[in-house]
DNA sequence: ATAAAAAATGTGCTCGAACACATATTAAAA
DNA sequence: TTTTAATATGTGTTCGAGCACATTTTTTAT
């Protein structure tokens, strides 16, 4: 009853050749309306699933993913996203595939395009990039649509309608989490939003997760709290914050916006007068010792190691199995504290 | 350089026929010690991996699976399993495989037997196995192993050495979450662990939690609070805990061990004295109700869905490419508020 | 009516692994 | 040395889809 039907079924059953069979379910035209009326009545009444195993048997090209993304050595936010590339590539080992990494470097324009135009000399079947500088990811990403390689994002979203999926966060979304999780912990006073090395590649992220923030607490009534947006640059990151938290003696919540949570952490733990509650991203170690610490309360895990894994999972599956690319694939964000930390540790 | 190497490769290079290749390759004797040494040769120096591809299409065997689990009409706990089920069984349905799903009675153990009775007379190759009743659990694997039925369970863990791999959570850990939880939103004062609706199967289960819950308290030094366990039954769940409240003003948190939290979240919101902070575990609908109203502040998430997926997918791959059964998949343990629940819910 | 062109249909090979079976080689027995 | 047994090696088929090519049928033109 569970029988599977081949090809051959179905012509035997329409008194057809599985050419013709194949002609209908391909359209590749070249069939008489009654050949095709045939074949149609036989596939309306079973149900017919091609054996994947058997077209892939066949059709054995060799399918190129290339992955372009920042440095993890000098960036090593991105340090997990290799992991999740690894997954990939491990899950489709057995199949035609050659899935490659290219590194650029996140502070410089040049390198990014340097990199794009090796990646667009291999002319491969996909890329999967991590859009950092706006302009210069649309111009690359018309690019590869005019040589028909299709192109997913990753972890920046970027308008361009040649992008096939884009995979990450709800930016927005995850600062009412963070807003939710410092409004649950903090009584009333003063919070700040922390922005720590806002340059133009990533200040869309941070406006959208102080956006996202506030919001929760403009839809919140009587809201006892007070909000006020920092950003800090290094290397006066501790001059700074320490001037500012000496000046607002009311400071109750904080909110870092970067990775960096641990600069302001560092700070906070030396700065004995009072409890302040601290909410941050990503599981750095620095970060993950202070939430061990207690320094740090919450922790907001970006995913990225998932990210990569769905962002090259969804073009081999569209390769190999004609799966469907979804637009966009917005990941869980997950709360993470001290005791649950260790599972999302990549 | 990527290139992928066949048996006729390899055939060719150590100047044998495939066939010797295959002999040497399977270890299937009746091979001179100077071709195997010939093709030894070959195999050090090349990196063969075999195409699962063409040999899973030969090896077409119909492959069955049969999920054993409570009727989620009679304990909705188990509705999101059948989702996780439906997406493991659409993401290889085109394999040769019959995945079914059979239910029963979670309140006895009569139907618990005859249900895998059912399963039994099916000889299916492998099932997975939500184990409620534990006596009869452990017979009832011995018995699936005496017809070489390889037993996953999920959900409930039971020491059997005969179960293939365990899926599900660290349920102590899970309760040293619940507590860091509460210990960040409470102050001081009385915390009360609920169980509702003791029974004997999933009495571990609660146990375990309340152990996790109550090791995270003493470990904490200077711990301001009090902790109380109260056992409620249904019907009484509402008077019984009314009475308890009243009597115990300085209640400032409660730990709910199983998914009711909605009926204590019914009574507290009545309950318009002080602030007591609520958390519990699974997002079923009366749950997420309350967690928006505001009364219940976190949910932890079990994950039945995905529990239900990696306990089919990991037997699906054993079989299909002779992947690794792990003994163990712990979930990640993941926090949930008002804010991130809907990525959640299943 | 017949040839030529067009359309429809069927056949056969390929992909790589697995294994049955046929053939070749070597070793042991007569 | 020849026969027989044992062992080694090679060949060919299978799985199901896909596609090139061969063959058949139908249509159109002469």
């Amino acid at each position: 009853m569970d029988k599977k039907y081949t090809i051959k079924d179905i012509a035997k059953l329409a008194g057809v050749s599985k050419g013709t069979v194949d002609r209908v379910l391909h359209k590749r035209g070249k069939v008489s309306p009654l050949a095709l009326e045939k074949v149609n009545e036989v596939l309306k009444v079973i149900d017919y699933e091609p054996n994947l195993i058997a077209r892939n048997l066949k059709n054995n090209k060799i399918y190129r993913i290339c992955i372009v993304l920042p440095d993890p050595k000098i960036d090593p936010y991105w340090l997990p996203c290799l992991n999740g590339i690894d997954d990939a590539r491990q899950e489709f080992k057995a199949y035609n595939l050659v899935i490659e990494t290219f590194y650029f470097n996140p502070e410089k324009k040049k390198s990014f395009l340097k990199t794009n135009e090796t990646v667009l000399g291999l002319s491969p079947d996909a890329v999967l990039l991590a859009p950092l500088f706006h302009k210069e990811t649309v111009d690359v990403i018309e690019e590869y649509h005019s040589l028909n390689i299709i192109v997913n994002t990753f972890n920046n979203q970027v308008e361009s309608s040649f992008v096939q999926c884009f995979v990450g966060q709800d930016l927005f979304r995850s600062g009412r989490i963070a807003a939710k999780l410092l409004d649950s912990i903090t009584d009333k006073g003063q919070i700040a939003i922390v922005h720590i090395d806002e340059t133009y590649k990533n200040a869309i992220h941070m406006q959208e997760k102080e956006r996202g923030f506030r919001n929760y607490f403009e839809e919140k009534e009587n809201s006892e709290y007070t909000i006020t947006t920092l950003k800090l640059k290094n290397p006066n990151v501790e001059i700074s914050f320490n001037n500012f938290l000496n000046e607002n003696p009311d400071v109750s919540g904080i909110f870092i916006t970067t990775s960096k949570a641990y600069q302001i952490a560092k700070i906070i733990s030396a700065f004995k007068h009072k409890k302040i509650r601290v909410v941050g991203y990503d599981l750095v170690d620095e970060n993950v010792s202070y939430l061990n610490q207690g320094v740090i309360d919450f922790m907001i895990h970006q995913n990225q190691k998932r990210q990569a894994y769905l962002g090259i999972t969804s073009l081999v599956e569209y390769f190999l199995f004609h799966k469907e690319i979804p637009e966009m694939i917005l990941l869980p964000i997950d709360i993470v504290n001290a005791e649950n930390a260790e599972y999302y540790i990549e």
